[in-house]
DNA sequence: CCAAAATGCGAGCGTTCGCTCATATTCGCA
DNA sequence: TGCGAATATGAGCGAACGCTCGCATTTTGG
């Protein structure tokens, strides 16, 4: 049988000492999830790894599954914030220059923690928590589109709603790829000119 | 401890009720790992889906690895054969219908077994085994620079290297994306031509 | 038809895992 | 200073897992 799954929060950290304690278990978590992967991350590692009881793991953290909940959502809303303020803030930029700056951003918000993004993008199970990482995709499918209609009129492309798609998941993937395979490249301005010019030749007459 | 990692196959089928056995196990194997994921795949639920003891399953693959390993070669090497025999004959075909050809390809291998594909490429350790993956995706890079490099005289890209790889990256993406998340986009011929669009406005002026 | 080889079987071993709970320690506050 | 609440502890439970091994059954080839 499947170990009952509980999602609520048991406790919350209340005293310094015990928010020092859960910090500990979410950093050790990131480490053990990186170094071994989502399967082969037991929680009594992570509670050896931070330094604290198996207990108190599941003092603040009903399952694995909310363990590592916690981390995604964390690491997801990081990204959240920096890439729709980025969005907002080139919003008056000409075309070239907001598609540039984006790019930059996006792949400058992988290279941060690219080995934990990846393990947390492509191994954690979809269950429950992960429903926000889709709805952040959504809603900034929705910013683009919005972006994109504000400068129809400099634009080749009709459907909006698929050159947004086309566009995000390409700028997604040379991000991605050039992190986690190519990182040698995150030196070179011609990878920012490249990728950036084959959005924008997509978009533009 | 970690379990022992055998990678040998420890006994070849040679009649065809063997044959049978292994054929049943495979297909029990992707259809478990496609409902329930790698870590939570038993050896013991895909002998019982495949009708066969757990004992039958072990004398044929020395461990679960070697199993799903033999699942991603197989799936692996399908995808690896018609990849690059439809390279081979869009060699010679103008540049905008040969990236068409090869994307609407890329495509069609995706919407085969999208559930398996995915878990494959995304759950499955990296051990042994995936090596080849990476070797195809080496492979399949210096075919799309040698095809680039016979069509260097209507390029506007130099660096035919860096071009291989973001637009390998794109058309990847987008293929994977629209199979996945956006399924309907695959009846739309419009889908196709805007893909073709970005990769074919991308490389030439 | 029969012996040897190939194949199939499944109870259960040893281990690991997620997680509980009774107990101990530390903190905030009167 | 003392007392209740908050926090920390870790031995160990029950379940699940990967996998072995001794034996039963089927097939092959002479």
């Amino acid at each position: 049988m499947a170990p009952k799954l509980r999602t609520v929060p048991r406790k919350r950290p209340v005293q310094d000492r015990s928010r020092a304690t859960v910090d500990a278990i979410l950093a050790a978590a990131a480490q053990v999830l990186v170094k071994d992967g989502f399967d082969r991350t037991s929680t009594n590692r992570v509670a050896e790894v931070a330094g604290v009881s198996i207990g108190s793991v599941y003092q603040y953290f009903p399952s694995k599954e909310a363990l590592v909940g916690a981390l995604v959502e964390r690491h997801n809303e990081a990204m959240r914030a920096a890439v729709l303020a980025e969005l907002q803030r080139v919003q008056v930029l000409p075309l070239e220059a907001a598609v540039r700056a984006v790019i930059e951003l996006i792949v400058r918000a992988h290279a941060i923690e690219p080995a934990l993004h990846r393990v947390l993008m492509e191994q954690v199970p979809r269950t429950g928590r992960l429903a926000r990482v889709d709805q952040f995709a959504v809603e900034l499918h929705a910013v683009i589109v919005r972006y994109l209609d504000a400068h129809r009129a400099r634009l080749r492309v009709q459907d909006l709603d698929l050159a947004a798609f086309l566009a995000a998941s390409a700028v997604e993937a040379m991000a991605h790829g050039a992190v986690i395979y190519q990182p040698h490249r995150l030196d070179d301005p011609a990878f920012l000119d490249e990728a950036t010019a084959m959005v924008v030749r997509y978009l533009i007459a």
